[in-house]
Formats: structure tokens, C-alpha cells, sequence
RNA sequence: GGGCGUCUAGCUCAGUUGGCAGAGCACUGCGAUCACACCGCAGGGGUCACAGGUUCAAGUCCUGUGGCGCCCACCA
């Protein structure tokens, strides 16, 4: 048969999105939960609904399909479970913007009103990165796709808060929180991102009642000072042993406060007296606790002062500061004002600074959970690619501290508690209640929601149907492998391995692949401000899906970040570019006989026809062979890299540089006998269908393309076998002489090159051989020496004839015809040089081999390699001296 | 303050048990008859951050120094 050609050039653009319609339309994505086929599954790390795709996740989609399409092609029953993230905080910031626009607030909407327009814009653009993967090429299962506010979903959310309260592991009580004033919400310690900031320390003056001493406190936010219920020394520091149990009159507010003594002032900073602020600052918290102090909260829930702050009621917390502290120093308290640098903690969402807050919320006790999810690293059940990572996790596992899972937003899970304002009795139910159980008054109901990544921890199993005993959850948990970036590791991983082990009662994957940051090309963070950003879209308009994911995983080394350079990218499209035009090539060159059973024969050609095979032809299925077993060992590792440049390297520089060109004279010879151009167009169709699956994984649209313009027996490419490792196939004799060959031929070339030889001039050459084989070895190849050296003719020879160029390949001395036009002192200096380069290696080999440590200690292995090599080296260094002896006779005589 | 990582060609980076220093891009020379100029052939380019040590042998292992990056904690 003979299929239509491809188009003259390559344009991604003309087959991309149709190939994925083709997958998707015919359920090449799909599992089987009742298969009996091997399972690989994947869930993937749910995109935030309000994301749009950028270089992170085309990173890690591209590294998930390459695994998924991979274990495809290997006959696992796979499933890629795809979906997206409710992600509470990013949705309100969102529509924050949108209503402020409008000058309003989510408090003017209602809840109720909110919730409307949240799920109404979850609707209509909550798809958008969804759609954006599928430009990619993912291939995974759409139609189970989830969502983390979808009905059953939310019911693992309840169902898992239920049974944590019940075993007494999520508690409610009053602590200091973050407190995010613009979110208007608690963010738990995660979600606080502390930067260095330059501020200032204030050496504030408290006068001791009935003594006309100070005590001096420092502090960076002097404004909490209105909150103040007591200043603390440390119970040791003897220079203030005599005031403890005395007062001090707050300034400004003129309250008087105790002097307690308590460990946890620091003696060596400052001045060793810590103003108390319990409402305000987590240390100050626990120390009010101990003391019985008053908490008076001065900053509100956005961020200005209270009634309590008296004078500076209803200001900006900023301002108040500011205007406080000038008010210090009019007033004489302020000691004096150093700058510092500290570090001030900011909402991970919105970049306000955070206010520590007393306030009541809900807490899941993690240490509990931690245990076995220590032990399930510890054990190895899951591993971190790289290994390192783990030291990470076991370091913040090891230290845990309760996690405040409340939040005060309304889009996500409400926790499903109930109040009895009558009785005080609180209920943690599954359903609604009608009445309080114990009094029978009304309920009232939780409003605050749960913190995102509590749903997210359930994402393996929740998304298999969890709590029911699905089929899907059977057949599909635990998964194997998570792809997902170091930023999460606490926030997602941990609390997965936790929920999964508590609840699924297993680990919820076996390996957890840490893929790193996508940088500029320089290696710096991509962001907005500074305008490095690069859009994954773009690039995929460009230069086609196909190029943008080899791009990536040819750099994706694990755990390393990747500084993204435009100028790879090019190379890499250049790589589908000349894939694609090999396919023209072989395409070209079909004919009416050649069909799909022809590829398949190959294997018994290659087991039974050995003999009469050309050594080319051996050579390439022994690589094709030896590939696709490397490229399987790196995808077992997760060394994308290492496999991209496998294939990289396969295709071009051994298929397309070295095969096409030896079998392209008797293929493109129309003359050319049916029993001569046959096995050639077998084997070389098989080596590119091969290829084609080789490359799938990484280039899944232009592979699929030429695929099936090729003879082919199936539906489609991405359902075909991955080539796997046949022995029959593996023959390393006939690739080494191969290579020695190519050896030659390239040996020739350079001679050619270095001497400026036009390269159209077909000239005469001889060779003397090494050894008898090698002889035959260039006889039974002679056609090939002579075109790709382009040579007229090889005699073999005893000497290189006087006037000709000389030269030394593995397989012997050779000589090339210049008519006498050979340039003495430019050969002369190319020969000596030649030798000179030669030399200092053989010395540093002999060195080597000369010493007695060595030889007796070394390997015998490396011993006898090193011999060899100076063997080899001095062999060649000979001819080399005989060749620049003669010439330099020859010139003599001139 | 504690911990982790990194330093290799002009640039960006590979280099997995120690055993001949690599890739892509960039650069130089040559090459326009049909698979591909998004190409071919050939070539130049290295004190593997620095200083010690272990070893027959170190880019690789150990110790220290320095630059850069990240994580955790946070004392006002």
C-alpha cells in the first residue's frame, strides 16, 4: 500500500487537536476497573479552578503523561485521574477583586448570594485549565473527572471530619492564629510566608509605680503595646529580681500592669523585659495563660485598632503606629529607635501582613496521624524521588504542630457542626440535625469552612468513590506514583500520606517524584513583575504540544529546577521537525508491495537471516533493541532526561545520520531488484515504527500522525506495544564493527575536512588493514565506505603511495589520492600536531600502566583496558610517524 | 540560628556504585541535484569554585573555605 504523503512541512497546528479528539472519542484514555491487566494509576495534583496553565503544570503534566503512556504501551491497566481544587482562599481572592471593582464586599453579597456567583464562575471558566491540558496531549480519564466541592467528594470531607472528632482528634478552642486581614480569615502556619523586612525596634519606657525607675521594653510593633497586660522578666535575671510583683503604668493607656517572672524571656536580648501582649502574640498567649492575664485584643479582624485601643479606636493598625510612636517620644517613653531587620509573616495568598490573633477555631491533632506516615516513609513503602526529600518531610513530620483546619470564607466545605445556644452542647454530625439532642432547643449552624487542603488530602481515595467500597477504589488504590513540585510537600503530600493511611487504611501511592521549579533561562523565578514570564499556550501555538513537552522533559533532571531557555525549545523543535521529515523519506520511498506484515516479519529476518543481512541493518535493530531497553531502565528511575536523550540521540544521530544515509542509495534507486530493496524497507520500517513508539510517550501528535500514515496494523499508536528488549536482536560483535566502520569513514571525512578537500571530488583511497577480518569486513561493505567518504575506489595495500594524504582509523593506516596536490607543510604541521596530542595521551596511559601500585592494585579489568588502550595508541602513533617520516623524505627531495 | 542543595565549555546544564570530561545552544570552516538549511560534514573551546586529605586512581569520597539558591524555626 501506499499512503498519502506527509505535508512538505511541519506544522503541529494541522493534526494536533484532531489526534486528541481521535484519543478521547475512541476512550484510549479510559480504565478499566474490571480489567485483569497490571494497574498503573496516577491521580493528578488538582490545578486550582481559577488557575490557567502556566510552566509548573505543563512541567508536570508532561511528566505524568509520559508515565501514563508509557505504562499504556506497556498493557497496564491505566488510569490518570484528572481534576480540579475548590481552592477556597484563591476563589474569594478572586472575586474579592471583582466585587471590589464594584466597590462592594462579600459581606454586602451575603453568603448565600456569594456562593451563587462562585459556583456560576466555577461553570463558566472553571474548564478553562482543563481545556488548556488537552492542548498538551494528556491522556488522562475525563470521564472521572472530579471536583473537590462535587457531591461525593464532600461527603469524604464529612465523613472523615466526623470520625476525627469522634476519636477526639479535631478539637475547637481559643489560640493565637494567623490572622490574614484582607482574607478576613485564620490561615493556618503553613500558609504564612515569612520575608525579611527592614523595620524598626522601639525602646519603650514603662515607669515602675512607686519607684522611680523604668523598665525599658523593645519592640517592632509598638502599637500591640495598647494590649499590653504585663511585662515579663525572667525569673533568674537578677537585675530585676527586686520589681517582680510590683506594677508598671502603661503609658499612653495609663493602665497599670504587673511584673510577672517568666522562663521564657530571653535574658541576653534587649534589655531582658518583654512587654505582654496576650492577645496578640503567641508567646505572650501561653505566658497569659500561666499568669491568669487579661487578653485585650486591640487590632480587629481587617486590621484596625478597637474600642479598646482607646484614642486610636477605628485607625488603621499602621497608622496607629505611626502616630503612636511619635506620641512616645513627644511624650518622653521613647528610649530611642534602632532600625532592624526581622522577618514579618505574609499571607501566602494575598501578600498582607499576617496579625497574630487570639481567636477560637478548629484544630485536627496531626501528631497522631504523623506516626505511621513516618513509619510508612521510614519503612520505604513510599520513596522520594530524589531520596533527599524525604529528609525534608521527616524534619517537619518530626516537629508537627496541630493544624487549624477552620477558616472564616464561605466557598468550601462547611464544617458540619452545630450550636446549641441554650444548652452550650456542640454536635458533629453527618446529616443535619433538627434540634439540640440533649435540650431540644434549635441548632445553630457552623458557618466557618474547612482549609482547602483538607479535602485535597483525600484526593486519592475520595476520588475512587471512598467511603464506599468501590470498584474503582479496589482496582485503583493505592496509586503509584505522585509527580508534584517541593512547595507542596507539607501542604499536600504529608497530610495524603496521613489521611490515606488513616482512612484507606494504605499508603495512597508508593513513590512520590519531586519535580522542580520551571525557571527563566537564566535561572530565575518567573513572575510578573519581573516580565519573565513564559506562557505554556504560546509556546504550544508556536511550536506545537509535541516540541513543548520534549523541551521539558529533556531538562526535568529530579529535583532539580529548570531554567526554561527559548533557545532549547527551538532545538527541540528542530528534533520534531527532522522526525518528521524522516517519515517523508520513508514514505517517499514505499511502495505498492510494502504493507504491515512486512514489519513484523523482521523479527524472524533477524533471528533466521543474520547471515545475509547487511551489517547496517544488523547494527540498527541491535540499537533500536539496546534503546528502548535504556529508555525503559530511565523511566523506571524517573530520568526523563536521560530518556529524552536517548531517544534524541537514537533518532537522529544513528537512524537518520548513519541508517537512512547507508540504505538510502538502493531505496532511492528506482533500478533497485525487489530481493535487494525489500529486506532493506522491512527492517527500516520496522526500526521507525520502533522509533515512533519509543517517542510516543514524549511526542505523543507527531508520532500518531505519521504513524498511521505508515502500513500499520491497529487503531492507533498510542494502544501499540512499547518496544521492549528482545535477545534475538542483541548482537554487540556486529554493532562494534559497525562502529568501527563509521570509525573509518569518519576518520576519512575529517582528513578530507582538514585538508580542504572539496567535498564533491570522489578520490581513490587505500587502506592497510589491521588483521585479515577487518579486510573482509570492508570488502562486504565497500559500497557504503565509498559513499558516505565519497571515494572512487579502496585497493588494499602494503604502503601508502608517496603524495598521498595519510591518515590512522581503528581499522588500519589509509591513504587518500591527491594527484601530488597535496600541501607538504600543511600536512606536515596537520601530522604533527596529530602526534603531538597523541603523545601526551599515551603518557599519561603509561604512566599509568608503569606503575607498581597500580598494576597491583588496579582491577585486572582496568588493568588490561589501560594496556590495551596504550597498545592501540602506540600502534597508532607508529603509523603516524612512518606517515610524517615518508612525507618529510618527500619533501626533502623536492 | 538549624538544615539541605549547588559551583563542570561562551550560555544553560548532564555526568547513578571512584577508572579515557559530555550534551544542547552559541561559535569557526566547508557544503544549494530532491527527507530535512528547522539541514549535512568537519572543527575550536575545560585549573570540573578554592585549599587540604583518603586512594594505584578523585568532577565523583572525606574535611575546611568562599559564592549562589532553597527549606525550617523565629527572641519581643
Amino acid at each position: 500500500m501506499v499512503s498519502e504523503p506527509l505535508a512538505k512541512s511541519y506544522e503541529p497546528k494541522e493534526f494536533e487537536q484532531r489526534w486528541y479528539s481521535f484519543w478521547e472519542s475512541r476512550d484510549f484514555f479510559k480504565a478499566d476497573a474490571a480489567s485483569e491487566k497490571p494497574v498503573f494509576s496516577i491521580v493528578i495534583p488538582p490545578p486550582n479552578v481559577t488557575g490557567s496553565l502556566h510552566m509548573g503544570h505543563a512541567l508536570q503534566h508532561t511528566l505524568h503523561d509520559i508515565l501514563v503512556r508509557w505504562k499504556r504501551m506497556n498493557g497496564f491497566n491505566t488510569l490518570w485521574l484528572p481534576g480540579t481544587d475548590h481552592a477556597s482562599i484563591a476563589v474569594h481572592y478572586v472575586l474579592d477583586k471583582q466585587l471590589e471593582e464594584q466597590k462592594k464586599s462579600r459581606f454586602d453579597l451575603g453568603r448565600d448570594e456569594f456562593m451563587r456567583i462562585a459556583w456560576e464562575w466555577k461553570k463558566t471558566s472553571g474548564g478553562t485549565i482543563l481545556n488548556q491540558m488537552r492542548r498538551m496531549g494528556v491522556s488522562c480519564d475525563w470521564s472521572r473527572e472530579r471536583f473537590t466541592m462535587d457531591e461525593g467528594l464532600s461527603r469524604a470531607v464529612t465523613e472523615v471530619f466526623v470520625r476525627l472528632y469522634e476519636e477526639g482528634l479535631i478539637y475547637r478552642g481559643e489560640y493565637i492564629v494567623n490572622w490574614c486581614p484582607r482574607c478576613k480569615t485564620a490561615i493556618s502556619d503553613l500558609e504564612v510566608v515569612y520575608k525579611a523586612s527592614q523595620g524598626h525596634l522601639w525602646h519603650i519606657k514603662y515607669p515602675v509605680i512607686g519607684s522611680d525607675e523604668c523598665l525599658t521594653v523593645a519592640t517592632t510593633r509598638p502599637e500591640t503595646m495598647l494590649g499590653d497586660t504585663a511585662v515579663a522578666v525572667h525569673p533568674d535575671d537578677e537585675r530585676y529580681t527586686h520589681l517582680v510583683g510590683k506594677k508598671v503604668l502603661l503609658p499612653v493607656m495609663n493602665r497599670e500592669i504587673p511584673i510577672i517572672a517568666d522562663g521564657f524571656v530571653d535574658r541576653e536580648f534587649g534589655t531582658g523585659v518583654v512587654k505582654v501582649t496576650p492577645a496578640h502574640d503567641a508567646n505572650d498567649y501561653e505566658a497569659g495563660l500561666r499568669h491568669g492575664l487579661e487578653k485585650i485584643t486591640v487590632i480587629d479582624d481587617a486590621g484596625f485598632m478597637t474600642e479598646a485601643a482607646g484614642d486610636y479606636r477605628g485607625m488603621d493598625r499602621y497608622k496607629c503606629r505611626k502616630l503612636l510612636a511619635e506620641r512616645l517620644e513627644r511624650e518622653g517613653f521613647l528610649e530611642k529607635l534602632e532600625d532592624y531587620e526581622h522577618n514579618v509573616g505574609q499571607c501566602d495568598r494575598c501578600s498582607s501582613v499576617v496579625e497574630p490573633k487570639s481567636s477560637i477555631q478548629w484544630y485536627l491533632k496531626v501528631a497522631t496521624l504523623a506516626k505511621p506516615a513516618i513509619e510508612a516513609v521510614e519503612s520505604g513503602r513510599i520513596c522520594f524521588v530524589p531520596d533527599n526529600f524525604k529528609k525534608r518531610y521527616f524534619e517537619w513530620m518530626y516537629n508537627i504542630h496541630d493544624w487549624c483546619i477552620s477558616r472564616q470564607l464561605w466557598w468550601g466545605h462547611r464544617i458540619p457542626a452545630w450550636y446549641c445556644d441554650a444548652c452550650g452542647k456542640i454536635v458533629v454530625a453527618r446529616e443535619t440535625p433538627e434540634k439540640c439532642p440533649t435540650c431540644d432547643a434549635a441548632l445553630r449552624a457552623e458557618t466557618d469552612i474547612l482549609d482547602t487542603w483538607f479535602s485535597s488530602a483525600l484526593w486519592p481515595f475520595s476520588t475512587l468513590g471512598w467511603p464506599d467500597d468501590t470498584g474503582d477504589l479496589r482496582a485503583f488504590y493505592p496509586t503509584d506514583t505522585l509527580i508534584t513540585g517541593p512547595d507542596i510537600i507539607f501542604f499536600w503530600v504529608a497530610r495524603m500520606i496521613m489521611m490515606g493511611l488513616k482512612f484507606a487504611g494504605e499508603i495512597p501511592f508508593g513513590q512520590v517524584h519531586i519535580n522542580g521549579i520551571v525557571r527563566d533561562a537564566h535561572g530565575k523565578k518567573m513572575s510578573k513583575t519581573k516580565g519573565n514570564i513564559i506562557e505554556p499556550l504560546q509556546l504550544i501555538d508556536e511550536y506545537g504540544a509535541d516540541a513543548v513537552r520534549f523541551t521539558l522533559s529533556s531538562m526535568a533532571v529530579p529535583g532539580t529546577d529548570i531554567p526554561f531557555s527559548p533557545d532549547r525549545m527551538k532545538g527541540y523543535s528542530a528534533f520534531a521537525n527532522k522526525v518528521w521529515n524522516a517519515a517523508r523519506f520513508v514514505l517517499m520511498n514505499l511502495r505498492e508491495e510494502d504493507d504491515a506484515a512486512q514489519a513484523a516479519e523482521v523479527e524472524e529476518l533477524a533471528g533466521a537471516g543474520r547471515g545475509t543481512m547487511p551489517l547496517e541493518d544488523i547494527w540498527i535493530l541491535h540499537r533500536t533493541n539496546r534503546t528502548a531497553a535504556e529508555i525503559s531502565e530511565a523511566l523506571d528511575k524517573f530520568r526523563f532526561h536521560e530518556a529524552s536523550a536517548l531517544i534524541y540521540q537514537f533518532i537522529w544521530h544513528e537512524l537518520c545520520d548513519w541508517h537512512i544515509e547507508l540504505v538510502k542509495p538502493v531505496l532511492t534507486n528506482p533500478e533497485a531488484a525487489r530481493e535487494e530493496r525489500t529486506p532493506r524497507i522491512k527492517v527500516l520500517l520496522h526500526v521507525f515504527d520502533c522509533a515512533l513508539r519509543m517517542l510516543h510517550p514524549f511526542m505523543p501528535f507527531i508520532t500518531e500522525e505519521i504513524w498511521q500514515k505508515l502500513p500499520h496494523r491497529g487503531e492507533s499508536l498510542m494502544t501499540q506495544p512499547f518496544p521492549q528488549f528482545r535477545e534475538a536482536f542483541d548482537n554487540p560483535a556486529a554493532a562494534g564493527k559497525m562502529q568501527d566502520l563509521m570509525e573509518l569513514i569518519g576518520d576519512i571525512r575529517s582528513l578530507r575536512a582538514e585538508m580542504n578537500i572539496d567535498p564533491k571530488r570522489r578520490m581513490d583511497a587505500c587502506l592497510i588493514v589491521r588483521k585479515e577480518d577487518d579486510r573482509s569486513l570492508v570488502e562486504q561493505n565497500m559500497s557504503r565506505l565509498l559513499t558516505l567518504a565519497r571515494l572512487n575506489s579502496v585497493d588494499f595495500c602494503e604502503v601508502v603511495a608517496g603524495g598521498w594524504l595519510s591518515g590512522v582509523s581503528k581499522l588500519g593506516s589509509f591513504g587518500i589520492d591527491v594527484r601530488g596536490a597535496i600541501d607538504i607543510g600543511a600536512e606536515r604541521a596537520r601530522l604533527e600536531k596529530e602526534i603531538e596530542k597523541l603523545k601526551t595521551e599515551i603518557d599519561k596511559v603509561l604512566k599509568k600502566i608503569s606503575s607498581h601500585e597500580f598494576v597491583a592494585r588496579a582491577p585486572k579489568e582496568i588493568v588490561e583496558e589501560n594496556r590495551a588502550r596504550y597498545e592501540e595508541m602506540t600502534g597508532k602513533y607508529n603509523k603516524l610517524e612512518i606517515n610524517l617520516k615518508r612525507l618529510v623524505s618527500a619533501q626533502s627531495q623536492l
